[in-house]
RNA sequence: GGGACCGUAGUUCAACCGGUUAGAGCACCGCCCUGUCACGGCGGAAGUUGCGGGUUCGAAUCCCGUCGGUCCCGCCA
């Protein structure tokens, strides 16, 4: 149907004689002459209708609207010097039509322009519903592409590396710990479910287990929990596993495959190593597991020198076993109003979401002279004031601003208020400095978390992650008691504060796998229900071996500098989990139902 | 499960503190225009202000409910 594409047209293919497809981006009606910008895939040419070239070319070209899909034949000319268009790839060349043909018509109104010219933001609800639109759209257009290059990026590294692709199953067993499961019903087994995977951790295993020792997937994961801008019902892994490799092999070789992703899509070389930080120190220095390391503004505790303290908010937090801590914004004095940081202000408010009580501040003003409210100041004696300036190292024009309480939401509010300011302060670098990207590897994860709601330990990461064997102990007999305590052989890539991926070195020794579950819970009788199947290859040669999980779409979110994944997803779904083109989840009838044995238990509220 | 914001023409927005016939750009329709490139000019059509109820002499505007979208908390091994 074609012999070029649009965009690739250049001073080189002057005199020739193309044929070209595409979408009508735009036309420019002179009455005399009409010129339009044909878009494909490529990009956009120019093509000139001439009324010399005939009446019927002349009628047609009247005819065309904004999307009618059209065929042209013409031949490349230069343009004339003063209207060639340096803006444009091809804007010193036009094609001259001969013949035009339209393919396909638009009948009535468009729900939104579609022109590469067109930068308007449409209601993201009308381009959901109307995607297939969307995607002919420059920025969903330009992100696809780049996501496909990103995985090629990806296949063409691992393949070097010797890895195989392979394909686990998407209908399979329900899992009893982490999210909810998407379950699929059986019609052949009436009254069993499958579920569909999370991800394919205990298949990559089995995968190891079986011998084919460097395997890769692009795999499609699903979780049945309430979507964020960053998290979609169904999003896509970059698996990976290996075998006969320890963590620091691991680690090495997938900042060489990241590296090779950003030379691939940035054109940039990633200096590595990438910085580490030990889990333990990350919630220390950034209260989060995820830190931001790209500025400053660290916490500080600064439990100690408030433990006898008059001003009952901190000293309560610390006797009931809480901290106080704090970060220092520099210049924050002229910066932040005191209206912003107290109830009803924007970071008060950020403070509160995190639920913090209230957010405490110290501004430091000359001579080590202290403003804030008078709560702290009666209670602050001149040696605390003075241990506090030197554990903060905070200087005249500062803002302190505190948390105190239970550390958890400590650590939590503080992170929150430190990324908050860091956006509204501007502290963030360029996108185009090398700094803009944050990497660092996050490593010695716990093993497990206490549930203090459900009483038990659960895993942090998942319960098929090996431990540090130096915090097991000499002989299987101290494991119980270690193993609650016990680090994690696990790392997470950490992009800009974001999780990019994360993995371990998986246990593949039965008894120590045994004793996991145990930990979380699971007695052996249920271990054996759930996980029976993996427990029975850890004793049949089941090699060393661990691996990685990227988030695919956030990759790509943060390669084109998206706000959401959906915006690298063809066809995302919204908040709610819908799909407002296909309108899917819908009801389906009743026979269908019958034969997978399944009745509905929902009724409509109203 | 909870909090916040949003919903006005095909679309993007406007319409103060409730007050004439709800306006404008783009798109659409008609006419004019031979070098534009987000072409230009003249004219036109286009609205159950998401939906339902309430307050009021009067509601896009205020209140309640509901549906949908977004962001966030919880949740997401």
């Amino acid at each position: 149907m074609r012999s070029n594409c649009c965009g690739e047209l250049r001073k080189e293919n002057i005199s020739s004689t193309v044929q070209l497809c595409g979408w009508v981006d735009r036309c420019r009606d002179h009455g005399g002459v009409i010129f339009i910008d044909l878009r494909d895939s490529s990009g956009t040419v120019q093509i000139t209708v001439d009324p010399d070239q005939g009446n019927e070319l002349f009628a047609i070209a009247e005819s065309l609207r904004n999307e009618t899909v059209v065929q042209v034949s013409g031949q490349v000319r230069a343009r004339p010097a003063e209207a060639s268009n340096q803006k444009i790839d091809t804007g010193d060349i036009e094609v001259l039509a001969k013949d035009l043909k339209v393919l396909n018509h638009v009948k009535g109104n468009l729900p939104f322009t579609v022109s590469i010219h067109d930068e308007e933001s449409v209601r993201e609800e009308t381009r959901l519903k109307h995607r297939y639109l969307d995607l002919r759209r420059d920025k969903l257009s330009k992100n696809l592409r780049i996501r496909h290059k990103t995985i090629q990026a990806a296949r063409n590294f691992l393949e070097k590396e010797g890895f195989i692709e392979i394909e686990t199953p998407i209908l399979t067993k329900s899992t009893p710990e982490g999210a909810r499961d998407y379950l699929v019903p059986s019609r052949v087994s009436g009254g069993d479910w499958f579920a569909l995977p999370q991800s394919p951790q205990l298949f990559k295993q089995l995968l190891m287990i079986g011998g084919m020792e460097k395997y890769y997937q692009v795999a499609r994961c699903f979780r049945d929990e309430d979507l964020r801008a960053d998290r979609q019902p169904e999003f896509t892994q970059l698996d990976i596993e290996m075998s006969f490799m320890e963590q620091e092999e691991i680690i090495a070789m997938n900042e060489k495959l990241i590296v090779s992703i950003w030379k691939t899509i940035k054109g940039i070389d990633l200096p590595t190593p990438f910085p580490r930080i030990t889990w333990h120190e990350s919630m220390e220095r950034y209260g989060t597991d995820r830190p931001d390391i790209r500025y400053g503004i660290e916490i500080c505790d600064v439990s100690k020198i408030f433990k006898n303290i008059g001003f009952k908010v901190f000293s309560n937090a610390i006797s009931s076993g809480g901290s106080v801590k704090c970060i220092t914004i520099p210049k924050g004095n002229s910066a932040i109003s005191n209206v912003r940081i107290k109830p009803g202000g924007d970071i008060f408010s950020e403070a509160q979401k995190m639920g913090a009580g209230g957010l405490a501040f110290i501004r430091v003003r000359e001579s080590n002279e202290i403003d804030t409210i008078g709560a702290i100041k009666d209670n602050l004696n001149i040696d605390q004031i003075n241990a506090l300036i030197k554990q903060t190292n905070a200087k005249e024009g500062d803002l302190l601003l505190f948390g105190a309480g239970d550390t958890k939401i400590v650590n939590r509010t503080l992170d929150r208020i430190r990324q908050f300011l860091a956006m509204e302060l501007k502290y963030l670098p360029s996108q185009e400095s090398i700094n803009y990207w944050g990497f660092i590897w996050v490593v010695d994860f716990p093993m497990f978390d206490f549930n203090i709601d459900e009483n038990r330990w659960e895993a942090l990461h998942h319960p098929f992650c090996a431990p540090n064997n130096k915090d097991l102990g000499e002989t299987p007999d101290e494991w119980q008691n270690r193993l609650p305590k016990a680090r994690a052989q696990a790392y997470d890539l950490v992009l800009n504060g974001l999780e990019l991926g994360g993995g371990s070195i998986r246990i593949h020794d039965a008894a120590l796998q045994k004793q996991v579950l145990e930990t979380i819970g699971l007695s052996t009788k249920e271990a054996h229900e759930q996980f029976g199947f993996l427990l029975d290859s850890l004793d049949m040669g089941a090699p060393p071996h661990g691996g990685i999980a990227f988030g695919l779409d956030r990759i790509v979110m943060l390669l084109t500098g998206s706000e959401s994944i959906r915006e690298t997803i063809a066809f995302p779904k919204t908040q709610q989990a819908r799909c407002l083109m296909t309108e899917a989840p819908s009801e389906v009838s009743k026979q269908q139902m019958k034969e997978i044995h399944v009745a509905s238990t929902w009724t409509n509220p109203k």
